[in-house]
DNA sequence: TTTAAGAACACAAACGTTTGCGCGCGCTTA
DNA sequence: TAAGCGCGCGCAAACGTTTGTGTTCTTAAA
C-alpha cells in the first residue's frame, strides 16, 4: 500500500551469471569459475577483482548447473520413518549441524513406516542428484533392493539406528544391548526380581538388541527368563497398556517393567495408576528413548538416552569419509554410540509419592 | 560375504540417458523427451515404444538437467523455526502430503529461531532452484529484505503461522484471536473471574492475536483487564513457572490462567501442584497448541488445537495457485483456519482429582 | 643465448534436458 | 489439380557450470 513500487507483474530479472561477470571484467568464464573456486592457476589480483564484482552484482551461483556438470550436488538426502517425537528431530538436528559445517544442505523425507514410500523417497533423492543418502529403515522394510541403485550410482549410503540385518552396510547405531542392560540391571539393583519386558518387533535390530540386553541383565543376576514376562508388540501407548494389563493378570505378580520404548512404558504407567498400583514401590518402570514427556509424567520416567545428535553427526562424518574416497573398495564401517541411563522417580526406591 | 559380486570398486555404471533411448530406437532425443512428457505431437505408437524401452532400461530422468533447462525444479523449500514438538512436524506432514500429490518433493530447513540462519536457509533454497518457498518466521525476525530476493526471482512465497506484520504477503494462518477467545471464554464459563494471561513476544502476530482474543473474551464478560495479570515472556516451561509464581504472589488471588502456549501452561501446572493448589478447583488452566503432552499430564491440559496438517496443505495449495499464474500481478491472499478447543480436566469444573 | 618451466589465462566441449522452428508426408477442400 | 492443413518428427540452440587442453608470456636454469 505504502510501497513505492508499481504493480510489478513479477518481472523476474534474469539472475546474474558467470557470463555476466566475465563480460564485465573482460575475461573468460573459465577465469571467473576458477577464481570463485579459488583455483591456483588464477592470479591473486584477478581473484580479488572477481570476488569484488561478484559481491557487487550480488552473483548467486547456480548449484543446479554445477551439480549437473559435476554429476553431484551439495545436497544430502535423509529418509526417516517419521519426525514426530524427540528422537528423529534430534538426530536430524545433528545431521543438519554437521552437514552445514561441511557445506551441505539437507533434504528430509518421511517413509511413514511404509516400505513403498521409502522406495519412492530413495528414487526422489537419487533423481535430485543428492551427494549421499542417510537412512533409518521403515518398520516393515524386509527387502533392500531399492538401496542397490544407490550404490550402483556410486552414491554413499549410510544407515542409522534402524539398519538392515544381513547386508554389508555402513551404519551408525546405538549400543542398544548395553542400554537395555543398564536399564534392566538398574531395576534389579533397586530390588526388583520379577522384571517384565515390553519388546518391539524382533525383525528390527534395535528391538532385538534391547531384548538381548534385558536377557543379559537377568542372566547377570542368575535369573532365568520367564517367557510370560516378555510381551512383543508395536510399542504404542495402547500396546503398552494392554501388555501391562496382561502382566497384572498373571498369578505371580511382577515388580518391574522395562520397555523398549517410552510410549509403551507410558501406557504401562497409566494402567498401573488406574489400578492404584504404586510406582515405583510396587512396580518399578524404565523405558527407552528419553522422550520429552518422561520428565513430566508423575512419577517421572526412568529412560535410556539415545545420543540423538551424536548419531546424526556421526552419520554425516561417515558419509564424508565415504565421499572422500569414491572409488575405494567397500569396507564395512560401523560406529557404535554409548547410551546413557537417566534415572528418575519411576524406578528409584524411596522416591517421593506424587 | 555370501555375495557373488567381486569386490566391486563402486563401478558406477553411467546412468542411462535420453540419448541412449534415442540411439536404441533410432529416433531423435526430441521424440524421446516429448514422448515421455506425453506431448501431443508424438504418435501413440512411438510413445508406447519409448515408454516400454524406458522401463526396460530402467531410465531415470535427471531432474537437475530438466530444472536447469526450465529454470525451475520440482522442489519445494520449507523454512521453520524448529521441528521439535508437535506443531511443525505436523504441518510439515501436511505439506509433504499435498506436495507429493502435486508431484513436488519437499526440502526442510530449520532457522533455530535465528534470523541469520533463516537468511542463509533462504539463500540455500534459492540456489537449489526451488519452485517455491514456504516460511514460518524465526522469533527474532524483524526485518524482511531477505525475502525480497525470492520475489525478485519470481519464486512463489507463502508464509504460514508466523507471518510478517506489515508486508504485503501471501499467508495461511490460524485464527489465533478466535482460539484464544474460545479458551478464555471457556474459563469464564467455568466460573473463573480473575483469569491471568501468559503472553508471548508481542511482535509475533500469533501471540499478539492470542492476547487480543483473551482481552476480547474478558470484554464479552464485562471484565476490565488487569495489567498485573498479563505477563509476557518467551513461553518456555520455565517462563511459565516463573510467571505463575509471580501471579501467586499477588494480593488478590487468581482463579484461572490462559497461556498462549502449552509449554508455559505446563510450567504453571507444575508450580501450582508444587504449592498444592488444586487444578482446576482453585485455579483452572488452558493452553495453546494441543501438544502431545497435554493428554498425559495430571490433570490433563485444556488446549487449543491449531489444525496443523490443514495448515500445511493450505500452504501448498496457495503455492500451487501462485505457481500456476507466474506473471499475474500480486494480489494479497490469506487463508484463515478455524481453531478447535479441546477441553480437558485442567479446566473442567467437577473434574476428578488425580 | 637457448631451453625448459611455470604462471595466468582462454577455447571449447561436455553434463542431460527442453523447445521454437522447420520439414516432409498424406489428407481434405475448392 | 493445386493449395492448404495437421500430423509426426528432427535440428540445433539454449540453461549455467566445470575442466582438459591449449596458448601466451615471463622468469630461471643451463
Amino acid at each position: 500500500m505504502s510501497s513505492p513500487k508499481k504493480t510489478m507483474p513479477s518481472a523476474a530479472p534474469p539472475a546474474v551469471s558467470m557470463a555476466d561477470l566475465a563480460r564485465e571484467l573482460g575475461v573468460s568464464m573459465t577465469t571467473i569459475s576458477r577464481a570463485l573456486s579459488n583455483h591456483h592457476s588464477i592470479g591473486a589480483a584477478t581473484k580479488q577483482r572477481v570476488l569484488k564484482l561478484a559481491k557487487k552484482l550480488n552473483y548467486q551461483p547456480n548449484h543446479l548447473a554445477a551439480a549437473l556438470r559435476k554429476g553431484q550436488s551439495r545436497l544430502l538426502g535423509v529418509v526417516v520413518p517419521y519426525i514426530e517425537g524427540k528422537f528423529f528431530p534430534s538426530v536430524i538436528q545433528g545431521i543438519e549441524q554437521a552437514a552445514s559445517k561441511a557445506g551441505f544442505s539437507v533434504i528430509v523425507c518421511q517413509s511413514h513406516e511404509d516400505v513403498q514410500l521409502e522406495r519412492r523417497n530413495v528414487e526422489t533423492l537419487l533423481n535430485a542428484q543428492v551427494a549421499g543418502v542417510l537412512v533409518s529403515l521403515a518398520r516393515n522394510t524386509q527387502e533392500f533392493h531399492h538401496f542397490d541403485k544407490v550404490r550402483q550410482r556410486g552414491v554413499p549410503l549410510v544407515f542409522f539406528d534402524r539398519i538392515p540385518p544381513t547386508e554389508q552396510v555402513n551404519s551408525v547405531v546405538l549400543n542398544d544391548r548395553e542400554g537395555a542392560f543398564q536399564a534392566t540391571r538398574h531395576l534389579l539393583e533397586q530390588g526388583c526380581r520379577r522384571v517384565a519386558h515390553l519388546a518391539g518387533p524382533q525383525h528390527l535390530n534395535i528391538y532385538r538388541h534391547r531384548r538381548q540386553g534385558y536377557l543379559d541383565a537377568l542372566a547377570a543376576y542368575s535369573i532365568v527368563p520367564d517367557e510370560d514376562l516378555i510381551i512383543t508388540s508395536d510399542m504404542t501407548t495402547e500396546d503398552g497398556a494392554g501388555a501391562t494389563r496382561q502382566l497384572l493378570a498373571l498369578p505371580e505378580p511382577i515388580d518391574g517393567i522395562f520397555a523398549a520404548g517410552d510410549s509403551a512404558i507410558l501406557g504401562a504407567l497409566q494402567v498401573l495408576k488406574a489400578q492404584s498400583i504404586r510406582v515405583p514401590q510396587e512396580v518399578a518402570l524404565a523405558g527407552f528413548s528419553n522422550e520429552g514427556f518422561t520428565a513430566i509424567t508423575e512419577p517421572q520416567l526412568t529412560s535410556v538416552d539415545q545420543r540423538c545428535e551424536e548419531m546424526g553427526q556421526a552419520a554425516v562424518r561417515l558419509f564424508l569419509e565415504l565421499a572422500a574416497a569414491p572409488d575405494a573398495p567397500f569396507v564395512q564401517r560401523q560406529v557404535v554410540l554409548q547410551p546413557e541411563l537417566f534415572v528418575r522417580e519411576s524406578s528409584r526406591q524411596g522416591a517421593p509419592l506424587s
